[in-house]
DNA sequence: CGTTTTACATTATGATCATCATGTATGGTT
DNA sequence: AACCATACATGATGATCATAATGTAAAACG
């Protein structure tokens, strides 16, 4: 041994979290094994003694990722605010891995997207705690309308190359937002 | 030449599709150029005396898909009704490619990018006039806040593993627009 | 009808990976 | 101090692709 044991667990979070955040930046197909090995610190051999394949790096890295994801602290529109800012638009490496790896993770074996709809229930339980609203029922339907619009609006805003027009797509999406979630008193009439 | 003029114009819309099809399907990384020329019916081969490389193929098939968007018929929450369908969901070769490749388009050359901006910007552009609001600049906040939504509730509809869950997200974010799309009287008042 | 052009199939070529095999040196253990 | 277990580095192996080179037969054209 070239490492004592505490080494040797530390090794695997820090695996973990090269990966996720070299998942997060760039897709799981476009990172090899020996860069997110070359990320920690070793090389790409030592891998093998960690996962048994980049299957199973990929789904636990996806869990490390999902579970890393902020409570939301203050009310529905406050944390909109923060997920549709511009400084998480440009930093997917550290953002929300539901944003960026959404997509691909419906192609990914099993163990992925189980990690992600677990991640995905965790999410939209504590959304609905904060989001407005008359009852339950109603609070969750705006929690789950709200984390859509959220999602999508970052993937809108990270895909188009004109700037202006994704700057739009953030500041609009929230303002949007903000606007819903005031009032919705009992609406009986069409 | 074992083809005629008229064969090689149809060819080359023939492999357009047949790309803009399987990249829908299974995301660009994963479809190879042979599997593309062999699903329009030719061989690995012949693809480079159609386009120079594949990154000239992904650009010009996204351009296709985007192009082929239907444009909306009825209102916005019409709209909604159907793309946010069980139906839409299970069809992703067929269904709208924004939902499908914009998140992987983000890290693709520059062609691809700007295909998929140009067609956001055809989309929000129509869809701001079939959005209910006051005046234009509501209009339009209407109609990107409701396309945000739309794309991100299909993407986690998509990815989550839990049908029950995948069936939530699409009714709710349904039921959330169509509450959002009703009134928007002047509202002045906090 | 003869010539030329070219769309295509076939067959390399070379790069990139994931995965595995082997040797080695050091921490753990007695 | 001596032995053992194992985490690691190094270096295959084999598969999968994108791309390119070459040959061929049929369409285009005079």
């Amino acid at each position: 041994m070239r490492v004592s044991r505490e080494q040797v667990t530390e090794n695997r979070r820090t695996i973990l979290q090269a990966a996720s955040r070299l998942f997060r930046e760039r897709g799981f197909d476009a990172v090899t094994v020996g860069e997110v090995m070359r990320a920690s610190g070793l090389t790409h051999g030592a891998f093998y003694g960690y996962f048994r394949n980049k299957e199973e790096l990929i789904a636990e890295a996806l869990g490390e990722a999902m579970s890393g994801t902020a409570a939301p602290s203050g009310d529905l529109a406050d944390y909109a605010a923060r997920y549709l800012s511009p400084d998480h638009r440009d930093d997917r490496a550290h953002g929300c891995p539901v944003a960026a790896l959404a997509a691909e993770t419906v192609r990914q074996a099993g163990g992925a997207r189980a990690e992600m709809t677990a991640g995905l229930k965790r999410q939209i339980d504590r959304l609905s705690r904060v989001a407005p609203g008359e009852d339950d029922r109603r609070k969750r339907q705006t929690a789950i309308g709200s984390w859509a619009a959220m999602v999508g609006a970052m993937i809108l805003a990270r895909v188009s190359d004109d700037p202006a027009l994704s700057d739009e797509v953030l500041d609009q999406t929230r303002a949007w937002l903000a606007g819903q979630g005031k009032d919705h008193g009992p609406r009986k009439r069409t």
